[in-house]
DNA sequence: CCTTGCATGTCGCCC
DNA sequence: GGGCGACGTGCAAGG
C-alpha cells in the first residue's frame, strides 16, 4: 500500500463525471491497482476512488497544466472498463509504502440470519396456533424465508427483513404470486415481519392483502436467553 | 488525519458484532474521530470503522492481553449510538499525523437528478407534441419522476433511471396503477426512460405495455449547452 | 429531526 | 458474467 498527501485536483470521467478542486488529500494506492481519495472528515466513503482491477499510469503535466502549477498527473485507467480517474498533483506532502500482505479477513455475527432463526423457534408470533413449515422454503425464483401453517391449516409465507421497506413488499408479492399457483399450497397468505417497517411500505402491503408483523429483537433474543437457561 | 501502520486485532460491537483477527493493516483517524481500518486490497470499503462523530480512547492493555502481545488497546467510541469498535495494537509499524483542513467537496454531473432536469427541459424526446405537467409529482406511494401529456391529451409517467433494470420497472408499475385509478388521470401510460435499459427490463416493461426510451445523456447535454449558447 | 430514494453504491451468493 | 438480496449500507434532499 502507498500512502501520498499531496495538493491535487482530481476528476472522474465513467458512469457520470465528478470532479474535485484543488486541496489537501490523502492518496491511497492499494496493491490490486485500486486508488481512494480521503479527506479530513466524512465516513468511510472516499471523496473519490477507482476500484479494483485498476492501473496507475504517471504522466508529465501538459504545458498549460505545468504552468498551472501541476507537477505531475496521475492516470487511473480501470482495467475493464472505460472508468477513469486523473489525479493533478500540485504539490507533494508526504509519500509512505508498505506491504500489509493478504488479510484474513472479517469475521461477522448476529445478522439476519439470527433473526430468521429466533422467529422460526417462537412460530407463534405470527399469531396463535401456527406451525412453522420449514426456514428458507426454496422456489424457482428463490427462497422464501418462512413457510408456516396458520390455525386453520392455511399456508403463510414470512418475509423478513431488518428493515421494512416497498422492495421486501414486492419481493413477498412475487412469492406469493408464486405458491399461489401450487394447488397444494394455495391460497397462500403473506405476512411481512421486520424490524421497522416504513410507512409506505405499509401501506402497499395492507392495500396487497399482506400483513406486517413488527419484530422485537431484543426481545425475542430475550426470550431465547430465556430458553437456554433452562438447560 | 493520523495514519498509523500496525499489526492488530479489532473488534465491532454495535448493530452486530465483527471481529478482524491479528494482521498488518492501515487505522485511519480523520479529524472529527472516525477511524477506517483498510486493508491492501478490496474496495474502498474498509474492513472496519466507525463512523462520525466518534472519539477514540488509549488505553493500557488488560494483563491477559498484554501477556498475549498487545501493547495498546484503542477504544473508539460512537458519540450518538452504542456502537464501538475496540482495536487492538500489537505492534505499531509507521506513524504519520497531517492536518488536510477542510474539503471544498466534489461536484458531480450526470446523476439522475441532471438527466429529469434535461429530460424535462427536453420533453419532445418521449414523443412529438409531449408537454410537461411536472417533475416529483407526489403520490401516496412516492413521487413520479416526470408526469407529462402526450399530442392527444392523454397522461404519461415517465421513470427515469440512470441504468433501467427490472426494479424500475416495477416501481413504474406501481405508480401506473395508482394513478390510473384516479379518473382525473387515467388511463395513464408509462415510458421507461434510461441510458442504459437492460433486456430484461425491456421484455418486463413492453409485456406490461410500457414504452422504453433509451437516453444519451451526452447528446442531452449538447442541446442544453446549445441552449446556453444563445443567451 | 425523521423519512425517502439514489448510489460511480459494494459485497457475496448462486446459476 | 448476470441476476438477486443484504448491508453496521452512506448520503442528500425534502417535508
Amino acid at each position: 500500500m502507498r500512502l501520498v498527501i499531496a495538493r491535487c485536483s482530481v476528476d472522474y470521467i465513467g458512469r457520470l463525471r465528478a470532479h474535485l478542486p484543488l486541496a489537501t488529500r490523502l492518496l491511497m494506492v492499494k496493491a490490486d491497482g485500486s486508488v481512494l481519495i480521503h479527506s479530513d472528515g466524512g465516513s468511510y466513503k472516499p471523496l473519490n476512488w477507482m476500484s479494483p482491477p485498476a492501473t496507475l499510469r504517471v504522466a508529465e503535466p501538459e504545458t498549460e497544466d505545468a504552468e498551472s502549477g501541476v507537477q505531475e498527473v496521475w492516470h487511473v485507467q480501470h482495467a475493464k472498463s472505460d472508468d477513469r480517474l486523473v489525479i493533478s498533483i500540485h504539490e507533494h506532502l508526504h509519500e509512505y509504502s508498505h506491504d500489509l500482505g493478504v488479510d484474513p479477513g472479517l469475521v461477522k455475527d448476529g445478522v439476519e440470519a439470527d433473526l430468521q432463526r429466533l422467529l422460526a423457534e417462537q412460530i407463534d408470533r405470527l399469531g396463535p396456533g401456527h406451525t412453522l413449515v420449514r426456514r428458507e422454503y426454496m422456489t424457482a425464483i428463490g427462497p422464501v424465508d418462512i413457510l408456516a401453517r396458520n390455525a386453520d391449516g392455511g399456508t403463510v409465507a414470512v418475509e423478513l427483513k431488518r428493515r421494512g421497506d416497498i422492495d421486501g413488499v414486492e419481493q413477498l408479492t412475487r412469492y406469493l404470486e408464486l405458491l399461489n399457483r401450487d394447488p397444494l399450497l394455495a391460497p397462500v397468505k403473506g405476512i411481512f415481519a421486520a424490524q421497522q417497517i416504513k410507512p409506505q411500505a405499509r401501506v402497499l402491503a395492507t392495500d396487497r392483502g399482506i400483513a406486517c408483523l413488527t419484530l422485537d429483537y431484543d426481545e425475542m433474543r430475550g426470550v431465547d436467553d430465556a430458553d437456554s437457561r433452562l438447560f
